[in-house]
DNA sequence: CGCAACCTTGATTCTGATCAATAAAGGTGG
DNA sequence: CCACCTTTATTGATCAGAATCAAGGTTGCG
């Protein structure tokens, strides 16, 4: 891994360097427009699991792209309630919500130790002006957000918990697969409640429907370990709510 | 109303000369600035109640800016259910989910004769890139859609038919005060099937709990007619959910 | 005017929430 | 390294809220 060493004891990663290129914002460069995106990555930050990147009301300045690890977004109500509103893993963008407004509107949490590049979003706004693929890349990656997000009101509107924790399995496999890990043999990084509030169930619901999914056969389950056995028949669940995967 | 008489048939209207420049996208621009976004709008459609402005599946060019009227946009599975996801009134934009993928991912619909304005999206790029301002208003609002959304689903994950229906109430209130109506005497534009699927009830449940809020004397309730005549029940009842509307 | 779409209301069912008890895992400090 | 304590997970029994099934009424369109 090459470091830049700036001002003594701050280093800097660089995305011309990074193995996450294909999935990240790099996404469609070529070298000159990637070193200029290097310039527009400030440091990266290490978390330890539990730590927050940021809180919701804090004021927003730059966008994270996550390294390593793990995180959870959450939006909070006054009451007590939090809505878990995603998951987020390597190549994945978290903050957007935080342009609008200038304000972080919800909570950025490591679920694991983790590492994030800092992208200051002026130097973002700065660099897409001059590099339209890098514009035209940005502009995508926060449409997807959108239609991820429509996926999950579908999810949360329309289905059943069973079809709910059988897509949000599926989902994690796909993204796990996309990374180079295995898509059916995986660690779950979050807790059953915090699953539960993602998919708008609670926690015994989730733990109840993982274990009729065992019995059934169609994944093993050992605490955080799971196996999916029968990636088809979780897929004829949600046959039909493509969307939300 | 000005309009440019383009190709002898097509007329345009200006953001220039809109009256909801204090809504859409002209937000924050100046007199020189909104001339450039006069330049990138092709020109205004019109519809009718019923009739689609795209449909999911569709290859994505622009995005539409209401001018008048009202909208829905739904994603759709393939087994029938499908989600409305949102309702669109003037100044508001619909459409940013197809930049990703270049492919609408849900159909829009007017709920009424309406008018939309076309914003052709390589345009929009074009301009943001000579335009600082309007290409950091244009991010705020794709960003403040993401808000929604995370809003939206903290209403389906955590609250109770009462809660939404009165957090739906209250959304409709305030961007209908926003431009200029009265905010607690309006008509409903959608079936209370549409309100259900919004809200991830069935419509039996929307109109049992608008008789509920009717006999406790919070609203009145004629078909589609609702007078809010307690609006501090209703927000008392979201108190704590504030993000949800 | 007649039909179709939409809405209301009631009776019943069912899914998932809640309450509760126990078990297992993971972290901490001696 | 182990004992303890906290957190997390599993499972069962019961309950409640919303879905479903069903019937009748209203509106508005063609």
């Amino acid at each position: 891994m090459i470091t830049l060493h700036k001002q003594g004891e701050m280093t800097q990663k660089l995305c011309s360097n990074c193995s996450l290129h294909a999935l990240c914002m790099p996404v469609g460069l070529n070298g000159e427009e990637m070193a200029d995106l290097d310039a527009v990555m400030k440091q990266s930050r290490r978390l330890k699991k539990g730590e927050y990147l940021f809180r919701s009301g804090e004021p927003f300045a730059s966008l994270f792209a996550v390294r390593t690890g793990f995180f959870k977004t959450t939006v909070a109500s006054q009451d007590g309630r939090d809505q878990v509103t995603g998951f987020l893993m390597s190549g994945e963008l978290i903050g957007m919500d935080g342009i609008c407004g200038q304000i972080h509107s919800c909570d950025a949490v490591a679920l694991e130790d983790s590492e994030v590049c800092e992208l200051p979003f002026v130097n973002l706004e700065e660099a897409g002006s001059k590099l339209p693929s890098l514009q035209t890349h940005f502009y995508k990656l926060m449409s997807r957000e959108i239609v991820r997000d429509q996926g999950v009101m579908l999810l949360l509107g329309n289905m059943r918990a069973e079809e709910r924790l059988a897509a949000f399995l599926l989902n994690l496999s796909q993204r796990l697969s996309d990374r180079g890990f295995a898509a059916n043999d995986f660690i779950l990084r979050m807790s059953r409640e915090e699953i539960g509030s993602y998919l708008g169930l609670k926690l015994e619901t989730v733990s109840r429907t993982l274990s009729r999914f065992q019995q059934e056969g169609w994944v093993k389950v050992e605490h955080k370990h799971i196996r999916i056995l029968q990636p088809e028949v979780l897929k004829t669940m949600v046959a039909g709510c493509e969307h939300a995967i």
